[in-house]
DNA sequence: TTGAAATTTCAGAATAAATTGAAATCAAAG
DNA sequence: CTTTGATTTCAATTTATTCTGAAATTTCAA
């Protein structure tokens, strides 16, 4: 007895999604996210449906603990929203839809998780560097001048970055799409 | 016998590097970037000068093998230039000085590593998708379209990332630089 | 050439990160 | 309550990555 008639209809739509999930869950590693977060978003992104810890587990075999932990950091991101369903106690979980949306929530939590414990650091190196005194020689006066203006560029930069994502991807979601519409626009 | 007058003077200007050499060691990690090729990178921008491999590996306490292959990627990259000094057999680097042609140089390398094979694997992806035929009921037919809408809306979006990094990025490195003012002004 | 000085390579060691799985906890239904 | 099913926690393990260091190679001045 072969597979059943669904299954091979199937077939095609499984590849293609499993497709999806690896390739997804690949690219998160070198973006220092586990790999099996991305694959567990990439699995509620494609599926576009609330799936159930169980399910996860079996279709991507990870185990429940796994499974539990990332599930609460993709919904503290805002990445997955978690819900019940009527007469089920078991949680089921669905992920953003929209992938501007979804772009917006990722820069999001990296701006708070990274951006900023950056820009404080620099804040220290800066109240770290020298104040030129009266009997510094003259190089040592320079080197603490370039000192400090690369700190400065850098921080600039940093914080100009910070501010503009703060427009473009506070509230809403759909910020980003309008930056690079209006960006691509212009040129 | 004390420390010497330049030492001390120094003393500062130091460990404002030194924060800046950690805190972007601790960054790089968090986007998936050796530790100690972050602080390679971090001492080379913050002393401004070019530096030999000795001298890297004092500073930083890391082993001569790690800091020629950290050098090389890094100088694929663009973002540390080697050079070498009249009358001396070393090589020497330094990096990249201007903050924005530095974060060009970065979007330019995880786009080619990162972005483009994720494009190919959409594309992949897609071509795996099965297409509507005959005899295949209504819900089939409706979740084919929906699992191929879904690559769409994402590959759009990359997409159009992909497009506009080109354009911000390419050839110049001012280019980041002036999309960020662009954007800043026009809200 | 030759040899000193520098760089590169890469197998193995050290370290760090992710994952498991089972016990503890929690929550709803009876 | 108590029972049953679900989730969370976390020490131990596994896996992956990064780093070292010494040998091999390259480079270049003499």
């Amino acid at each position: 007895m072969g597979i059943s008639d669904t299954a091979l209809h199937q077939q095609g739509l499984t590849a293609s999604k499993d497709a999806f999930i690896n390739h997804w869950g690949e690219m998160g590693t070198s973006w220092g996210v586990p790999r099996s977060m991305a694959e567990i978003h990439a699995l509620l992104f494609i599926e576009g449906r609330g799936m159930c810890t169980d399910e996860i587990m079996d279709r991507l075999q990870i185990s429940r603990g796994n499974v539990s932990t990332t599930l609460r950091q993709l919904a503290e991101w805002g990445i997955v929203t978690r819900a019940r369903q009527r007469g089920d106690r078991k949680d089921y979980y669905e992920a953003e839809q929209d992938v501007w949306t979804l772009l917006s929530l990722i820069v999001r939590a990296r701006k708070r998780r990274e951006l900023e414990p950056l820009l404080a650091a620099l804040a220290e190196a800066k109240h770290l560097a020298p104040i030129p005194s009266r009997d510094d020689s003259k190089a040592e006066k320079q080197a603490q001048k370039d000192h400090l203006k690369r700190l400065d560029s850098m921080d600039d930069a940093l914080k100009r970055l910070d501010r503009l994502s703060d427009r473009f991807i506070g509230r809403g979601g759909k910020g980003l799409d309008v930056a690079v519409r209006l960006l691509a626009s212009l040129l």
